[in-house]
DNA sequence: TCATAGTATCCGTCTTGGCGAATATGTGCA
DNA sequence: TGCACATATTCGCCAAGACGGATACTATGA
């Protein structure tokens, strides 16, 4: 088996053999529908975590978590300040993936959506 | 940044509301490691399931199932040559974006690796 | 100090989906 | 026409993880 584990995932400098757990990890932050519109969402500007719990429409728990998900993953930044936490996005790369994805999805998204192989958990509100 | 309500689908067929499960959708197909290590691997050339088979070291079944998943979602494109079928990626846009998000996860991957939010499904065998 | 409000964490439940193995489909060759 | 090979699909099993609700933590203000 090729593996690459004489290759040390040092921050700042992935190689090419166990990041793809990594970089796996890292797109299924994005894999879930809540998250990425909490992500877009914040894409906006900075926002607080009742902000998004108004915005999104779960649980102030689920919300929470799935910030902090998004921010182990270095999507965004939280800011605390007295007894709120205001979360935002601060590598403009991020949009630039978000970007790039959207439109690779929107090239495709007949077949995408016919898709039965991956099915995005149907949670959050469906659709408004 | 106000952009992320004004990010146009090119499609045209991605409205903003419904949009957000279809993308999610895209991004979890990159969110697991056996698909993503496979996509890695078709960015480098054309290769037959067979070869893809040797390569990642997964059953049959599971790698026709896992590239039927990747060509449904668009990251790459199957050509059939009598009994074989060959995989490849098309679109220079998937590399960009594999690219990006390598980038991103690499000036994180200590947090992203502490995460224990998500747990990517490691790779073939389970963890030891 | 206590009450309150904003946020974070824990827990039980239930669905998604990855896995190998078995099997089906399809193509080329004798 | 039947066998062999390459790929696709199905099935049962089981872990990851998303959810709401309960609760713990923390900062502000009275």
């Amino acid at each position: 088996m090729s593996e690459a584990a004489d290759i040390a995932p040092v921050d700042g400098l992935l190689g090419q053999g166990d990041e793809v757990g990594t970089v796996a990890k890292f797109f299924r932050a994005l894999g879930d529908p809540s998250r990425l519109r909490l992500l877009e969402f914040l894409l906006d500007g900075e926002r607080s975590v009742s902000d998004c719990v108004a915005h999104i429409g779960l649980s102030q728990g689920r919300i929470s978590t799935h910030l902090a998900c998004l921010a182990d993953c270095g999507y965004v930044h939280a800011r605390r300040e007295g007894r709120w936490c205001y979360y935002r996005v601060t590598d403009p790369r991020v949009a630039e993936l978000v970007m790039l994805a959207r439109a690779l999805a929107a090239d495709n998204c007949t077949a995408l959506d016919a898709c039965e192989r991956i099915d995005a958990p149907a949670t959050a509100p469906r659709r408004m």
